[in-house]
DNA sequence: TTAATAATAGGAACTATTACTATTTAAATT
DNA sequence: AATTTAAATAGTAATAGTTCCTATTATTAA
């Protein structure tokens, strides 16, 4: 993979929030630095980082969102504010726990919760 | 809500079946019975019966599912035949778990498992 | 049996995303 | 340093899934 400045960009405009963005909000952030890069290369992009491991997508509802934090983590999706908080479901052993009750061998668990945190209850 | 032959027959297709379809698999179904049925009314019902509890809608990457089983569940994809299979993390108590760890209030736990069946390992 | 209005068929429109193509650019090779 | 290469780009067209629109039909209430 050949450096650009577009993708270098990119990605530390991802990595530089924690506000889960989409590709759009990436691309209009790009464009103050970058004000002809097409959204093709910002989904080009996002694609590669993804795949490469360097940040991570997740769909939320019909749009892909990116993320980051590419440690194992799940979603906390709050209905009145919209906002997403990462968090660690860690210390339940989820994947040993599919594997011995279902006879299932987990590669990924995608945990989303939707409700109200503590500012909007 | 007024009925229609045509909710009827969306509801009960989706109702019959475990392979959690898609709105085209649906329609293609529904044309069997009502060969001039509109892809629109398919939506449009399997959105009405969504939003009433009949049947409930999940998001499988880009494309909406819909499953008739409303009861609390979720979902083991498998990466090989691509079944989805419903399950039940109840003994979990992931809601209080939830609300005591991140002071957070959960209305809905949605979790899906990609990995291997026991048919595909 | 009529009146009101929910639901329909068919098609247009919309949105997020991917694909295409001619041009530019990074970096490997001479 | 100049040349060659193929990856990356900008700009635009195309796609897929879904929603919206409108004139017509059908269900239920009066």
């Amino acid at each position: 993979m050949r450096q650009s400045f577009q993708r270098d960009t990119i990605k530390s405009i991802v990595k530089s929030t924690k506000c889960h963005p989409t590709a759009d909000w990436i691309y209009s952030q790009a464009r103050k630095v970058i004000p002809n890069i097409s959204l093709g290369t910002v989904y080009r992009n996002l694609s590669h980082l993804d795949q490469s491991g360097v940040i991570k997508a997740f769909k939320d509802d019909s749009i892909t969102r990116y993320d980051g934090n590419t440690k194992s983590h799940h979603h906390l999706k709050c209905f009145e504010c919209g906002g997403i908080k990462d968090v660690d479901f860690h210390d339940l052993n989820l994947k040993k726990y599919i594997k011995s009750k279902f006879d299932f061998e987990p590669i990924e668990v995608e945990i989303t919760v939707s409700g109200k945190c503590k500012e909007h209850t």
